[in-house]
RNA sequence: GCCGAAGUGGCGGAAUUGGCAGACGCGCAUGGUUCAGGUCCAUGUACUCGCAAGGGUGUGGGGGUUCGAGUCCCUUCUUCGGCACCA
């Protein structure tokens, strides 16, 4: 039998406690809770990461960072639970372990806060950081507090300053005017990505308005290309968020054709629909042309029309001359507002009005009508496109309604004999609208008899040659609106001078401080354009006058590179040590991120895109923020999310008060797998307090000849013995390929848990002395070990009462020794026709013919085999007998 | 409409490679302990036929592959999430 020594702790051990008194044996977690978190608090450097000298591997854990509001919730609770149980494996792993916390504690509430209590929103949101922070060690979470990093403060917003200053300079980002989305809840505008339903991602029963704004972007689109690319690699990610993703930056490939506007005399009017022909236009003015995006430019043949969106600067043009067509378009318009006002987001009935205009097809010199149509939309592609009817459902439909010439230009390839029937009719025509592009083209010209493919690249080249157009890819990624009409934010550091125009604030300068001293009222327009000592600010070029922007930073922008902060918190040169975040990033960033799937859009590309545009920069290496990424299911109730308005939320300073913080995080991590949601059940919370007060009093009960068995040989000499050590080494290997893997840490505690239910049931026998000290001692020791990443302080506890003096975290995680671990008999099931009807137990490497005689030997199976004609024996050693009877 | 995920006891869930379906926990039932209980202990608990021994059925539905399917394939339904005229 494999013998191993128990490793004694390093430290010089204390004496071996006294046995327990009879009270003593009841476990009492607002007793050993408090009192470890006292202990604790007390060590300072207990949590903290070490400088690179340290020689071990590095591992940077890191949970998405909370908004402030005061109150932490179950949700909070479940992502770090399943961080801290990571972290917490990782150091007992030997690894120098980053575990930061940190506040996002930028944005609006603080200022509805304020408004509501009169409490100054930096005076709210600092309160509710403490507050949080209590609670957060009350649970008992791992952090290493050193690091804090929040982003309302100046030492750390003055680097959103700072980094906005280098993104100017390289043209990353940009002021515009342009459309934005306007939540009239925030009083400010919104990014696109803050835009959920044609709603607020705060107020989703308020529909964002369209306001025509100057505004800073930053220029998102530039890695647009990169975003998409990398997320190929990003395979520690979960898919959907990488679909989402995907979907989101919206590249597509395709070609932008120009077509040009014919001169009036050689339109041909009378081919127009009658209904929808429009009185003809007095003046001729230079025709120009229309640029179209299409990623079918193979089907360029059948385009009967053109479509221009609403606001394409062709319409405009073309209805300037006709004000017939510009009341048709701004009918048409008109009732697409209403109409979307109505059934908020639906597909709607096509429109579209003839311009009375005709356009010129390059490819093959047809003259198509000019429409402007509803479903073309101005942000996307170039708010123009080809009506193809025969080969495109929108168009197709379009087209019906219309009457609209339908020209095919694809067939479906004709196979061969064995392909099935509708193949093979290639002459016929295929059902329209035909979109397969594993077809053939006809009447294309020289392009006939291409696949679409081939034609798509020979076509493009065709056009790119003779200067009328060009492949192109197209995404549908826009640029990152980041200004704020709002108080609570980064002041943008840029100033607008009547001599120099905008002109940034230079480096030397920041941070630009938020004043503290502010009105925050409903009060249209940013808070801070009414602060005039604010406001007014000198030219640093000419020393005139000049006006401060006013508007903030989206709270975005804080998250997206909070996490380079922790490796250099307290930097007051730069926003961080390359050389620091080169050694927590290593090549491929945080080794693991936590956090919900709410921010698989929003933080998560915007932090992808910050960590691109710093490697740019020279400040990282990595080309990603974060190399592995997953994504907590949420908490529910009742089957539905937690929410005051349901009036079921479930507080967890209320859970804490119950049954712990240990029984509240390990539930949190047991009654779902983590990427589940969790529907939270108080009597599962209570199951687990159970669990905890067993482990509780079975080693208070049996620490005092657990510990004299400290440092003795292990030797499996009694069956139960070697019972309990097989047990024990079974759940070491569950757990750990668990931790290393697939992270379903519900059924590690209920391994853990069967491990326990073993010990206890051998109670008998270990009161009677058929377990060893040393075997005891290697039970409880390495018990307590594998309870630490879920339970950490009844695991301190009863670390302690095993006479350890130092920190669990350091203690090496334990080992399986497979010889323990194997069983030595198995029970094999034997089944006739795939039934089920005996088991047979055998030793463990039993061959075929033991299997197979040990099978038939069991009456059962004589008599089920009886009068049967044996066709056939399945026997598969350490699995199954099958016998195949007729 | 498109894309993705998921459907297993009364409930949360387990079954890591196609090999005893229901681990672990909750709940429930019976018995015990207790002055009391949001206590503890023991036993049982998928459904169904049967006094029992022992059968039969069973992983949303239908079909298939296989000696064998919760797991693989086809099809269909339901629920949840994301996107939604993206050319």
């Amino acid at each position: 039998m494999t013998a191993l020594i128990n490793s004694p702790s390093s430290s010089s051990k204390s004496s071996v406690p006294e046995p327990p008194a009879q009270q003593e044996l009841r476990y009492n977690p607002a007793e050993i809770e408090p009192r470890w978190q006292a202990a604790w608090a007390a060590q300072p450097d207990l949590y903290a990461a070490e400088p690179p000298a340290c020689g071990k591997p590095k591992y940077y854990v890191l949970e998405m960072l909370p908004y402030p509001s005061g109150k932490l919730h179950m949700g909070h609770v479940r992502n770090y639970s399943i961080g801290d149980a990571l972290a917490r494996h990782m150091w007992m792993r030997g690894y120098n372990v980053l575990h930061p916390m940190g506040w996002d504690a930028f944005g609006l509430p603080a200022e509805n806060a304020a408004l509501k209590n009169n409490t100054p929103p930096r005076e709210w949101t600092l309160a509710n950081i403490a507050a949080m922070r209590v609670q957060m060690q009350r649970v008992g979470f791992s952090y290493d507090w050193q690091r804090e990093v929040t982003t309302c403060l100046p030492e750390y917003y003055r680097w959103n300053q700072w980094f906005f200053l280098q993104m100017y300079k390289r043209g990353l980002v940009y002021r515009k005017q342009s459309k934005v989305n306007w939540c009239s809840e925030c009083a400010t505008v919104l990014a696109n990505e803050q835009v959920v339903d044609g709603c607020c991602w705060r107020h989703e029963e308020t529909p964002v308005e369209q306001r025509n704004l100057e505004q800073w972007f930053a220029r998102t689109t530039a890695y647009a290309d990169a975003l998409q690319h990398d997320l190929e690699q990003l395979d520690g990610w979960p898919e959907k968020v990488r679909t989402m993703q995907r979907n989101w930056i919206g590249r597509s490939e395709g070609a932008l054709v120009d077509f040009a506007m014919l001169p009036r005399e050689k339109q041909t009017d009378a081919d127009a629909p009658v209904e929808l022909r429009l009185t003809a236009r007095a003046s001729e003015s230079s025709p120009g042309t229309v640029t179209v995006f299409t990623t079918r430019i193979d089907t360029i043949y059948g385009a009967t029309s053109l479509q221009l969106a609403p606001e394409h600067p062709m319409t405009a043009q073309l209805a300037a001359e006709d004000p017939a067509l510009a009341r048709a378009v701004q009918a048409m318009v008109e009732q697409q507002k209403s109409a979307r006002e109505k059934d908020a987001f639906g597909t709607l009935e096509k429109q579209g009005v003839f311009t009375g205009s005709y356009a010129k097809n390059p490819f093959n010199g047809a003259s198509v009508p000019v429409w402007v149509a509803n479903y073309v939309l101005m942000d996307y592609g170039t708010g123009a496109i080809m009506s193809v009817p025969a080969h495109d459902e929108r168009d197709y439909e379009f087209a019906q309604k219309y009457k609209l010439d339908v020209q095919v230009v694809v067939l479906p390839r004709r196979t061969d004999a064995s392909a099935d029937a509708s193949a093979q009719a290639g002459d016929a025509e295929p059902l329209l609208p035909y979109t397969a592009e594993d077809s053939l083209l006809i009447n294309s010209g020289e392009f006939s008899g291409m696949g679409c493919e081939e034609a798509q690249r020979a076509m493009a080249a065709h056009a790119q040659k003779n200067g009328f157009g060009q492949a192109k890819v197209t995404f549908r990624l826009k640029d990152w609106g980041v200004s704020r009409q709002r108080y609570w934010g980064t002041p943008i550091p840029m100033l607008y001078c009547e001599k120099d125009g905008i002109v940034p604030v230079p480096e030397e300068q920041l941070p630009v401080l938020l004043p503290e001293k502010i009105a925050i009222t409903q009060q249209g327009g940013s808070p801070l354009s009414r602060v005039p000592e604010f406001v007014n600010a000198v030219c640093p070029k000419c020393g005139g006058a000049a006006r401060r922007e006013t508007d903030t930073m989206d709270t975005f922008v804080d998250s997206s590179w909070y996490f380079y902060r922790y490796t250099d918190a307290q930097n007051s040169k730069a926003p961080f040590d390359p050389a620091a975040a080169a050694y927590w990033f290593g090549e491929q960033g945080i080794d693991q991120y936590i956090g919900g799937v709410e921010h698989a859009i929003l933080h998560l590309i915007y932090s992808r895109f910050w960590t691109k545009m710093m490697r740019d920069l020279g400040l990282v290496q990595n080309a990603e923020p974060a190399h592995r990424l997953f994504t907590q299911g949420m908490v529910i109730k009742n089957g539905a999310k937690m929410s005051k308005s349901k009036g079921n939320v479930v507080s967890p300073d209320d859970m804490i008060a119950r049954y712990g913080a240990d029984a509240t995080r390990m539930y949190a991590l047991f009654a779902a797998p983590p990427d589940r949601d969790l529907d939270w059940q108080e009597d599962g919370v209570a199951g687990i307090s159970r669990f905890l007060a067993k482990v509780y009093r079975f080693a208070a009960q049996h620490n005092a000849r657990a510990v004299a068995g400290r440092g003795q040989d292990v030797t499996a000499a009694t069956p139960v013995e070697r019972k309990l050590l097989r047990k024990l080494h079974q759940t070491i290997a569950r757990v750990t390929l668990d931790f290393a893997g697939r992270w379903h840490f519900n059924t590690c505690i209920a391994a853990i848990m069967e491990l326990v239910n073993d010990l206890t049931a051998a109670e008998a026998e270990i009161t009677a002395g058929s377990v060893s000290d040393a075997v005891l001692y290697a039970a409880l020791r390495n018990l307590v070990l594998l309870l630490n990443p879920f339970a950490p302080y009844l695991a301190a506890e009863l670390w302690s009462q095993l006479g350890e003096t130092d920190s669990l975290l350091r203690a090496p995680w334990p080992q399986a020794d497979a010889a323990l671990a194997a069983e030595d008999e198995i029970e094999v099931p034997v089944q006739v026709n795939g039934k089920l009807r005996a088991v047979v137990t055998v030793p463990v490497g039993s061959g075929e013919d033991v299997l197979r005689s040990a099978a038939l030997e069991q009456e059962k199976i004589q008599a089920a085999l009886a009068g049967k004609q044996l066709v056939k024996a399945i026997v598969v050693p350490g699995k199954l007998v099958n016998f195949v009877v007729k």
